[in-house]
Parts: structure tokens; C-alpha cells; sequence
DNA sequence: CGGAATCCCCAGTGATACTG
DNA sequence: CAGTATCACTGGGGATTCCG
């Protein structure tokens, strides 16, 4: 799989109709950005500010490719200095009210520590729950 | 390294919105296991025979954190030999249909090779979609 | 059979510096 | 302001082995 060069020697895992879409959400901050970009359109700086402590390098990689997977457009604006606008596009407003209804059903999840995929050990399931 | 530094250990995004939901789809192979459960209740070998390649490792930790996080439920069967049991909570089962609806806009989206998050130098974002 | 312990590798991220 | 280049590190995941 893969462009000519550099293939990946970590074979991904078969896909599943979740697949496509989970795409989009790769990463550990793309959520963050497909959200900064639910309400109107933002500059770069702009989602920089709106998502503190995101590198300018990460942020560039998820905008490109959320661009290339047709979720966000980039419109380069002829100021001075250059900016360049993203918003989602016609096909990202789509996506939004399923990303809604996967946050509604998020609310009536119970706290979890995120370390709950590192299991303590010897601690018991019961234990984590309990805290 | 000279003194025990704690050096920041990889701090987290700050959650946004999407975040409790989605940790639930982390890894590379939540979103298998989630779906291998969507139909009815099945067993750790099952489950293994379902999702071809996955690791007996990989498969009991992705389980085992999905029911801590309260999606999925496991029963151990006393049977001989031993097996247990998976299934999705009434959580997960409410769960189901955003990840649905997220399926069905998956289809609508553009085929994209998964190397998109990889630029390759020079290649055009054009150049990348047209192929 | 269901699962835990060990070892190792690499993709994704952070930090920093640099360019247009 | 809007990105890109380079280096280093981390932890998720594969493979294997061992346990109840």
C-alpha cells in the first residue's frame, strides 16, 4: 500500500466499515481541529490560538490532510502579509451532526481515567471502577 | 540522562468535545472490535477468528479497556475449558447508531490513500487526489 | 482456551530553527 | 503570518512465550 516510496512495514489492520471515516480522526489532535473548524471558517494562526499548545508542524499535517480527504478547504488569501483560510467544506458540514451524535453518547460515558489502557498491576478492574 | 527530571511525559491534547467518545475508537483496532461486537455476544477465540490478524495481546487489552470505559460487558462462562464471553452494554448498543451515521458519511468521502498523512516532497495536493 | 509478561520496532508528535 | 526541515522521544502494537 502506498506511494512508491517508503512503504510502511506495519501491516494496518483489515478494514471495517468504520474504517473510512475513523480516518478522519486520526491522530491525536485532528478532533480538536475538525472542531476549532465547526463554526466559521479560521485562519492558521487563528486555529493555533483556538487550539493552545498544538505545534504549528502538527497542525499543518492534519489541515493538509483533512484537506486531501475532502473534509476542509484552504483558500489562500491575497493580503499582506499572506494568510490562507480553512473551513469545512460542503462535505464536512455533513459529517457534523454524526460527530454530534457521537458526542451526545460521549456525555453518558463514565469517567475513566485515560490510563485505563495501561492496566495497573494487580490492580482489578473493580478498583479502577471504584476510583 | 543525569537526574531523574520528569520530563513531560507526552502531554495529552486538551480534550475538546469529541474526546471521551473518541477514546473510545483509539487504536488501531477499536474500531474492528467495536463492530466484530455490534452483532451478538461472542467469545475471545471468536473474536480472534473475526479479526484476522489481531493479536491475542492487542484484542485483550482493546477488550479490556472497553469495559472499563462501560462499552462492552464480559461474562466468564463455567464451562471447561474456560471461556468468557463479550458483549456490548446497553451503552454500547446506544452507541451503535452514531457510529452509523459516521459509517454512512464514510462512503461519501473521497478515496484517499492512507499515505496522505505522509506528503511525499514535491507532490502536489492535486497530484496526490488525481491519482 | 483465555490471557499476561517480555522484548522490540516504528509512526506520530514535540521542539526548535528556518524560509517565503 | 504561514508554513517546512530536522532531530529526538514515546508508547502503541506485533511476535513470542508463559501461566491458570
Amino acid at each position: 500500500m502506498g506511494l512508491p516510496l517508503r512503504r510502511s512495514k506495519v501491516e494496518p489492520p483489515p478494514p471495517c466499515p468504520l474504517t473510512r471515516s475513523l480516518l478522519l480522526l486520526r491522530g491525536a489532535w485532528a478532533p480538536n481541529v475538525i472542531w476549532a473548524l465547526s463554526g466559521e471558517a479560521r485562519r492558521f494562526g487563528e486555529l493555533r490560538h483556538d487550539i493552545p499548545k498544538i505545534s504549528a508542524r502538527v497542525l499543518s499535517a492534519r489541515l493538509r490532510e483533512l484537506e486531501i480527504r475532502g473534509l476542509v478547504s484552504r483558500q489562500l488569501l491575497d493580503t499582506s502579509p499572506p494568510s490562507a483560510e480553512y473551513a469545512l467544506t460542503e462535505l464536512g458540514r455533513e459529517m457534523m451532526p454524526a460527530i454530534k451524535a457521537l458526542v451526545a453518547v460521549g456525555h453518558k460515558l463514565p469517567e475513566v481515567d485515560a490510563r485505563a489502557r495501561k492496566p495497573a498491576r494487580g490492580a482489578s478492574i473493580a478498583g479502577r471502577l471504584a476510583a
